[in-house]
DNA sequence: TTGACGTATGCCTATATGGGAATACGATTG
DNA sequence: CAATCGTATTCCCATATAGGCATACGTCAA
């Protein structure tokens, strides 16, 4: 069973097309990081990542696509906000591997059971 | 401060980057999590994706150079084996997102501290 | 209105991808 | 030795990037 149809050529999957790819992009995770520390209109991301505006806004449209953010119109300015969703896809491929992340293995236990005993969950 | 230094034209980063370009393709994630099972020769690892023998060979070429994967050369046949350390590094990224996250990141976050603390990656 | 601001979009180029096909290459078998 | 197996490599192509630059677009201030 192949994993994703396409016409032709797919020389590379486009960057929109989830998570993984999007991420892939080192500036894209830069934009991240800094979005996690709070909400920022594009101006505010070009001055921090010292990138070109349209540059940002590029990326920006791509980490939309795929949700990683969402856009708050103000004024002028578009606020955009980190949505950590999209990332719950890279999280769970990566919990495939946990056995074999040997020695977290044991670690893992204790914690978890720590976790659950506080556990608040507020909603995501 | 750029991240990364480029003559030009960066159309987009190598796939043999980092484990975050590596892992953007499908069927290498799909080639991990069968290596995941146990180590594997080429064939049965085209056998079980339905991929061809050249395009299979393609991405363990891939994987290998950013230590995915690692070879055994056993007779004519070269047997692949998973090595997950390079995935600490998403991981780690995942971690700094930990405060955004509701569930269960935090166990495997401190896991992941203890690991680095305690074993220098071995793998290249 | 006009102009300035904040952002998005369009056009441009070089690039390396993923897969198909053919083939090269080393190891094994006869 | 030759033939075959298991795998890697090469050549081919269409594709969509990332960034530079210019510009379009909507909002706000005079």
């Amino acid at each position: 069973m192949p994993i994703w149809e396409y016409d032709w050529a797919m020389a590379r999957a486009a960057t929109t097309t989830d998570a993984f790819n999007a991420v892939a992009e080192p500036r894209r995770r830069q934009i991240l990081q800094l979005l996690a520390q709070g909400e920022r209109p594009v101006g505010e991301l070009a001055d921090l990542t010292e990138l070109a505006q349209p540059v940002v806004s590029k990326h920006l449209r791509v980490l939309r696509e795929v949700g990683l953010v969402t856009v708050q119109e103000q004024g002028r300015q578009r606020v955009y906000r980190l949505n950590v969703a999209p990332l719950r896809e890279i999280q769970s491929w990566l919990a495939s591997f946990e056995q074999l992340w040997q020695e977290r293995f044991d670690a893992m236990d204790s914690v978890l059971e720590d976790l659950q005993r506080q556990e608040k969950g507020q909603g995501q």
